[in-house]
DNA sequence: TATGAATGAGGTTTCATTCAT
DNA sequence: TATGAATGAAACCTCATTCAT
């Protein structure tokens, strides 16, 4: 292994190491509670180290975000590849949910934050393009199983791209509508449940028998 | 009416004012973009005079999204009291939502800042609280229905305040998601098609017929 | 006096201070070595309050170096004003010279710090502006006696505007070389006899008679 | 050639290169915009290479500021060494001023940027003596011619020094003053002809017949 | 009650310089 | 000799909040 390779592996790794420690952060107090200093102290790296592999504070968060959508596609795409039926797929497609919530339950939250528009304008016009083209990846792999269904003539609705927005859109919710329940009434975290019911009546919902 | 009285009123009116002002404010530019010395300004008022009736910005931005949650369920009251079945209600429920939304699409992304975490823990308990009353009172509005609706045996599944969880929720996240597909790919609204699809979905989905 | 007025007084008797403690503090460490706290120690003041009163550290140095300009223009238009001949008043500008540089010898290298090109894109349109109104002014000062001089055919060269910015270079030219001298070679300071032979030798070399 | 003394050759020409990358970096951007890391890439070499070489970002600008200090020094002896009238002489000198100034336009700025006292402090004691005796060498040159024409009594003034920084504080003067109304108005340069000018005023008025 | 000037802590970011390799 | 990743100090600037008037 020659030292050029070495060295890019080496950055690599602490590229992830601080995507790691910032997530940590940005979690647990959100992204402007969340300071780089922290963050660097985090990662046991200076704070101006930070700059030496993100551009700035928003872009290093919108990354952390391109990371979740890049894990969501590839899981939902894994689901889309097996040999499923839609409905189950689609039960499926929950259970991604579930498990990207376990490891990470404010992911959506960042993901949120990062799309609140407050955000937006900031970021440098490459990190948007990308957050853009795995957006859209991570949306058309469920779009995708949607199609499938409607060509079968299995759902009633006949929009795909729709039906795949109002999942996206169910598991955004719940996550946070139930989420913010628990934080304000000290509820026990039941969002789990909540995601399956839900995927559970958009399943019979839309589907024709 | 005594020298007290106006005075209480005279108070409560600017308080009506700032929190106008606030939400012009908010909306427009987000919270952290947001700064009191703009908010004192739309009320024209100074900026120190906004803290002699809030205790400081977080409490002013709670209390704002405390008077759309008391809006809504109002709103949700009145449909709940008119003499409609219980599908109707629901598609009525999706009719409030929308025009909630049309009065002011940023509603939900500060309601989600609020209740992000990041924000919950520096509010005056007082405070806290009223938000928390007024969120069960805006829930249970929805809850209400629900049982209704699994009383008479409309409904599938048997747990109205779930349901309640899940109409909200997908209120919510087909307002966010919706919106920041809007954001990233300069696509234009269509937030209101999708929320009446992702309605009647739940609707077909619930109902044991 | 009404309150608005005396309020009006004050602000500027601040604006006065900070300027007093930024000509101060520019002067001794120049532009780049100066920082802002400095300033601010130095003007009684918190390093924000500086900001009530200019929008950042460049404009405030700019606005340092129109106060000299608007002075010397004013200085200049005065001798200009007087019965004297064309050569006296060449020999009175030289003065007045004097004079701006006993009462501070680092003007012009601050002068020409903010004309160097580095800093004069950052500046607001307006101070950038009012920069140059008074830049012209000062200018236009020296050139209406050159006209006088070209017009009565006591001088030889005809074009009164190079006349008036060889004499404003002969003047930074003289502070700033000779300066630079003393300070390598630790020598006392001589720019005033020099700046006179200069100007006397323009006098001369200019003089048709 | 020992290898010891090929060793210093090559040492010498990667000097060489690193003030050829700075001066172009300097003069583009000037002192405080212009980064180590730049001139590095500019020069082919590491930042930390830069640091085998010279001490300090300070000590490489001034060292380039020598290298000037001795061009200028070599073109106005050669000047001098001609059989020319000592008021061809001065106008020789102006042609090589425009010479100068036409290679790199802002020279002088980053001479001054050196000389305004916000530098000189931090130097090393050697480069410091470097600089101070290239300025005299520069400044002995015009001097020299100066002198000759006192003793010939060509010249009225009797100072040769005196008249010698005032030939080099008009060089100075010029290139700044003209050069900062140019950036200020967005004129074209005109800076050569008010040196030509200037040197033909200063000619006439230092001339005894 | 209202003002608005002033505060000052704290944030992000830059970059000359160092040092392990 | 050369690298270049890492440092860390320091700068500018913002803005929620206070307090004398």
């Amino acid at each position: 292994m020659g030292i050029h390779e070495r060295r890019q592996r080496e950055k690599n790794r602490r590229r992830r190491e601080i995507i790691t420690a910032a997530r940590k952060v940005f979690s647990t107090k959100g992204f402007n509670a969340a300071t780089m200093e922290e963050i660097a102290l985090e990662a046991q790296l200076s704070p101006g180290a930070l700059y030496l592999y993100f551009k700035s504070k928003e872009d290093l968060h919108t990354l952390l975000s391109i990371e979740i959508l890049k894990h969501l596609a590839n899981k939902i795409r894994e689901v889309d590849n097996k040999n499923f039926s839609v409905e189950t797929k689609i039960e499926k497609f929950c259970e991604v949910f579930i498990e990207i919530y376990d490891c990470d339950s404010n992911i959506l939250i960042n993901l949120f934050h990062l799309q609140s528009g407050e955000t937006l304008k900031n970021l440098s016009t490459e990190v948007l393009q990308c957050l853009n083209e795995n957006s859209i990846l991570a949306h058309g792999a469920v779009t995708d199983v949607m199609k499938k269904g409607t060509e079968q003539e299995i759902f009633i609705d006949e929009h795909p791209a729709a039906l795949a927005d109002i999942l996206w859109a169910t598991y955004a919710g719940v996550v946070l509508w139930v989420n913010s329940k628990r934080l304000l009434n000290n509820q026990k975290d039941f969002i789990k449940p909540t995601l399956k019911t839900a995927f559970k009546i958009i399943n019979r919902g839309i589907n024709r028998r």
